[in-house]
DNA sequence: ACAGATAATTTTGAATGCAAAATGATAGCC
DNA sequence: GGCTATCATTTTGCATTCAAAATTATCTGT
């Protein structure tokens, strides 16, 4: 869930505007922080016991990768995500898990596979129990395996990049029932179009999976507007 | 060329971080400095007459966006483009430049159409006198006015990070006359569908394209290397 | 009481300063 | 001569400081 390009990173003894930026990063991909809001500089400073100077070099990288969004000599916010936004990075998304679908049966192993494989079932039993939390998370965790799979960084890193900053939103959409019920049997597909290697499918299916969730982030985003414009 | 998300900045009363990290990223993309060079902190800040805060900021943008590579406590170094990375680069903008044929079909509208017939036609004028430079420069043009066309600024923008990293690769490699002809036919084809708005057919031509382009800037890597380890 | 101007405060942007780490140089040893 | 160990120099990371801008509070005149 970090974005750092190699994962040879000891954590510890990383620079202190990586590790705030890695800490920063967590709390608005969990959305732990409003969208829109302002983000007090001196606050996060005693937050975090250090100066501004780290502090502000990590606040240049998440505006670089689109989390926050920096208003010269006024500060920076938590970038609010508009309905098109959400429409626009589905739109790259789809076409991103498409790819990665495409690679990753052309080049994934047996093992891999298998975790998959246990990812799906174990994403099943939380479907049955209706644990949304641990569903979402272990739904998250077959698509990192498949872009896993893909051995195509770029595209990882890419991906990672956008997905991070609609997490939140998606995470926020609950699905109905019926639609619950029609993201596994997509799943079951996935799993199967994967065992069978087949990359053309595989690919079409991620396509309409993406596109599928992305009329419920929607909808979810145009009730939660609703709501506020109601107060 | 550049990244600037919004278009409406000053570029003068812009902070000075910002200013720098601009200027940097076009010698970077331009392949102003050679790769895996060192940066040298203390010359950047005399060159710009600034002090190393602000430049220090704008090189964790940079990397962020892949254009150097910070080593912890070792300073900073242009971003190496490995023969791989190359590859995976293109296998994503290959996808992205489908996307972006697909959506502009479905979206340009006529006088933005007749804008790529114009940058065609003078890449063609180009092509003739062999003018390599400027068919380079107006052929990147249509390609970015098909982005444009897309409608989608998540899509520009993740295409373009892209673009700008291996810029300096596709630049250099050098296309003999077949594949030059080549190319050009690819282009003719690719007009024509976006005159019919045939999406799924420009991005079929527009993957390939991207594709044979591959092949190219692949072909000239190897080339290089061969000759550096002749050295 | 209120709109607009002016002053006080806070916040931001950038320069400077300082300590730790890395690099390079010199000396001592085999 | 080559190798390691110690020390000097440079470079890096971060804290502090200072100036400019923005925000808030206060005052003035109607």
């Amino acid at each position: 869930m970090t974005f750092d390009g190699d994962s040879e990173a000891p954590l510890d003894r990383a620079s202190l505007h990586d590790r705030i930026a890695r800490r920063l990063r967590e709390d608005l991909i969990e959305g732990a922080m409003e969208p829109g809001a302002r983000i007090d500089e001196k606050a996060l400073c005693q937050r975090f016991a250090v100066s501004r100077t780290p502090l502000r070099e990590a606040l240049k990288v998440l505006a670089a990768e689109g989390l926050i969004e920096l208003l010269p000599n006024r500060g920076a916010r938590v970038a609010r995500l508009e309905e098109q936004d959400v429409r626009d990075m589905f739109e790259v998304m789809a076409s991103l898990e498409a790819l990665s679908g495409k690679l990753a049966c052309a080049r994934i192993s047996d093992a891999e596979l298998d975790d998959v494989a246990a990812l799906h079932f174990r994403m099943l039993a939380h479907w049955r129990r209706r644990e949304r939390a641990a569903y979402f998370q272990t739904n998250q965790a077959i698509h990192e395996a498949i872009l896993e799979a893909a051995r195509n960084p770029i595209l990882t890193t890419t991906y990672r990049s956008l997905s991070g900053r609609i997490r939140r939103a998606r995470f926020r959409a609950n699905m109905d029932e019926a639609r619950w019920a029609e993201a596994v049997a997509e799943h079951e597909a996935i799993l199967e179009a994967l065992r069978q290697r087949d990359g053309d499918r595989l690919a079409h299916l991620l396509h309409s999976h993406l596109e599928h969730k992305q009329a419920v982030v929607q909808a979810s985003l145009n009730g939660a507007e609703a709501v506020e414009a109601a107060d």
